[in-house]
DNA sequence: CTGAAAGCGCTTACAG
DNA sequence: CTGAAAGCGCTTACAG
């Protein structure tokens, strides 16, 4: 949905409209005290409805400014998109704004009424989940956006960029049957997250197409985070008939599964091969360095920023949706199978 | 250095004392490029010498946005400063803009241009190295700034945030001690940065407490990162008389030491114990869980905020100079030393 | 509680 | 390359 640039929503426009005088319109934009109940609210209604957003003398150019909102921060994850998305940003001339909503209405009320006052040219939308209420009030500020790694089906109304995850999870599983692998546990990701159920589905397609049963034993729930890989990891190796090999549906959870083999002394990859996904630095300072499939997180915060650029220029773009490639990167963490194992 | 609040520096006023009109200085300001060189310069450095701000039409508030500045953005070191920080920038009802100048004089140019044109109501710097003429410059901008974790040694014009380094140096060489160790090793961190020293002569200072001496072939020399850690762990290992235990001044150099005493075969805590320093989430992540000296990095991030908005309301700072306390915060990685390790 | 008037900081044609 | 004039978006007293 590209903006038609709209006749300037003003103070004065809005004045107009309410019936009031602009000085009355700028007493409510500012939080003054003195305006009668009824008279604010026709304006605040008007001010959403319309989209005003404070602007210089100068008419509609871009502040330079874009938005990069977040659920949480505490995710080393969180830091490669940033640093994506700062790259290209300084690189256009533009600063990002960080923010982390915690999945808090209060939290993204808090932003909303943040960003309405200061203005930016655009918004970057991480894994957002309330994408339905948060972007009906984005559209009314006339802000374009982005999302990155979408919760849900994307619905293409706002544009998306996200990973081949269903690829991904095909080539982990691919290669550790290649290997000699034919139990391979797969640790879930936070299933209301579309890109856990693409690598879910990849890991059975690939079992599938090599004629192997997806045991469901094998397929343990997850939450992307370290806690929840330790379970599954124990959960896996309390097994009558343990794995050979897992695959872990984000790096974070391969660290809890390697703490939990460590725990029963045994060893990555001589005991059992480990796939992550994400490749966070994370998986190259594992010991071992852990094999993993990668996710190009910078490269996708830095079509985040081109996307939103062109939005903001009222310039189309080229298609809703985008996936860029995942890769397999291969490390010390996965070997052949060991007749010992295998068995 | 508080400041008074000045006359406030407009186009007009710097027109005046340019001796132009100020549509003159309108279009220095827009880069727009019918200007005179030397008309375009005088103004510039008056500009840069009043500290021009583009305001909005309402006067001399805060616009609610303050400036972190990041040397780089590739260590999760740095999203723990960004957590405290967005944290304390909500609260407060602020944004925060992200930047990273990655040591180049280019970035930092383009980064102060880009400050210039936007406003914001200051600046945190990280850990920056062109103090001096960084520093300047912002004084310039009147832009009240803090610095956290500094370089070299704080000089008071600007407040600084840091962290008990060398009590944590110490803290950490006692709890070795006091676990039979005598031969401690220390992976130092860069040898420019402040911090290092203070947490290498917390470690002097706990050898030399217990009336052991400092063997230099045990004391090498780190980057802070993993690979600089790894080539520590080499050195040290390959030692005739290698060290029972390592301190090293940095959680990702230690997860470097991790990986080579692993490709050594030697156990963690078994054959060797190893503490870090700064307590990322990757320590509690590490197989096995990190030992490590707790750095409070998001407390930091968060002072350095109210810190700013002090300064930005022209009120008073308790200190120029803070450092919040360090903590050992014991985990699997540290054990007692064994007969068979200590002779 | 609201508006008419004056004013502020800045920019945009226009003219030379 | 520069300025006088007009104008824009907004806010600030002031008056009722």
């Amino acid at each position: 949905m590209a903006d038609i640039p709209t006749p300037a929503v003003t103070i004065s426009a809005i004045a107009e409209e309410a019936g009031v005088s602009a000085p009355t319109v700028s007493r409510v934009l500012n939080g003054r005290g003195d305006v009668a109940p009824a008279t604010r609210e026709r304006i605040e209604s008007l001010l959403r409805a319309r989209g005003y957003r404070r602007r210089g003398s100068r008419g509609g150019e871009m502040v330079g400014l874009l938005d990069l909102v977040f659920n949480d921060l505490d995710s080393p994850w969180a830091v490669e998109i940033i640093r994506g998305v700062e790259d290209a940003a300084h690189a256009a001339g533009s600063g990002i704004v960080v923010s982390a909503i915690h999945r808090r209405e209060s939290s993204t009320r808090q932003w909303l009424q943040n960003v309405r006052s200061r203005t930016s040219d655009g918004a970057i939308l991480v894994t957002t989940d309330l994408d339905s209420s948060l972007r009906a009030e984005l559209e009314e500020l006339h802000m374009p956006s982005v999302v990155v790694d979408p919760v849900g089906v994307p619905d293409l109304a706002v544009p998306t960029i996200g990973a081949t995850n269903w690829a991904g999870g095909l080539s982990a599983t691919d290669y550790l049957i290649s290997m000699g692998h034919r139990r391979i546990a797969f640790v879930a990701g936070r299933p209301e997250l579309w890109c856990s159920r693409a690598r879910l589905d990849g890991y059975r397609a690939g079992l599938e197409t090599a004629g192997l049963n997806v045991d469901d034993d094998l397929v343990v729930p997850g939450e992307f985070d370290y806690e929840s890989g330790f379970r599954a990891g124990e959960r896996l190796f309390g097994l009558a008939d343990p794995p050979t090999a897992v695959f872990s549906a984000s790096d974070q959870m391969t660290l809890g599964v390697y703490e939990a083999l460590r725990r029963r002394g045994l060893r990555v990859p001589a005991d059992i091969s480990v796939i992550g996904f994400d490749d966070l630095p994370e998986a190259r300072w594992a010991s071992p360095p852990l094999t993993t499939v990668r996710q190009p997180l910078a490269e996708m915060g830095r079509l985040a920023v081109h996307t939103v650029h062109r939005l903001a220029r009222g310039e189309a773009i080229e298609s809703p949706r985008v996936e860029l490639a995942t890769e397999l990167v291969v490390r010390d963490s996965t070997a052949p199978v060991t007749v010992s194992s295998a068995e």
